[in-house]
DNA sequence: CGCATTGTTTGACAACCACCAAACAATGCG
DNA sequence: CGCATTGTTTGGTGGTTGTCAAACAATGCG
């Protein structure tokens, strides 16, 4: 039910992640994934604290480098990680980015805006 | 002896370091740093196959993230991995990204000869 | 079908980035 | 001191990015 372009796994680019994931916001929402599995675009916008289109944009980026995978419910969206590509293709990548962004400030400190 | 500005371990933020990472030339830069421990910038240069300038500005990115660690000794600057203070602040990143920068072609370009 | 909900796309704009070239700075050597 | 070596800084340029606002598209509900 892949409606929307995904990178096959083979095709998922080290410097394509690592841009995806140096960002605030990108690396807030995968920290987000990180907990909660799974969520609809809508519901990740509303911790974010930008505007919808500026979230769907990030979605996107995320998506484009194959750190999430989107699938489409009805009229919501669901993305999550994609963890077991992602290991397979650059093992303990995502694990530590994880566990770095969710330890002390390093997410918050760059991206924060009193809007959390 | 740290005549040029490096952030604190403490002070290294994880936006930083993986924006740092997420450039193909940089990327070139720590894969080769991770096998030979140490080099000048001009040796860096070198292998990059851009300006000396550009390399330069590329040098520095990576110092001011906290990834790479400059000294001077004489007329030369010697470059190396922040290993230590990476691993403390995020472990396992920089080891995850290393291996796989070294798999795939997504690094080498030029030929290089690595000892692994 | 009409309409609200959910998310994307487009346009516009400011900021940033990678790159080169040339000038500059610092160091050591003769 | 004069000069070559090593690397940085500055200026300029084209491309990318993050952001918002507004228009658009798709879906399900009544």
């Amino acid at each position: 039910m892949r409606l929307l372009p995904h990178p096959a796994t083979e095709d998922i680019e080290l410097t394509e992640v690592l841009r995806a994931l140096a960002d605030p916001i990108r690396l807030k929402i995968v920290a987000r994934l990180a907990t909660v599995g799974e969520m609809t675009c809508g519901e990740a916008t509303d911790h974010l604290g930008v505007h919808k289109s500026t979230a769907s944009h990030h979605h996107r980026a995320l998506r484009e480098a194959g750190v999430v995978y989107t699938k489409q419910e009805g009229r919501l969206k669901y993305i999550s990680l994609r963890r077991y590509d992602l290991d397979a293709r650059f093992p303990g990548l995502l694990d530590s980015v994880i566990t770095a962004s969710g330890d002390h400030r390093a997410v918050a400190a760059s991206g924060e805006r009193g809007r959390d």
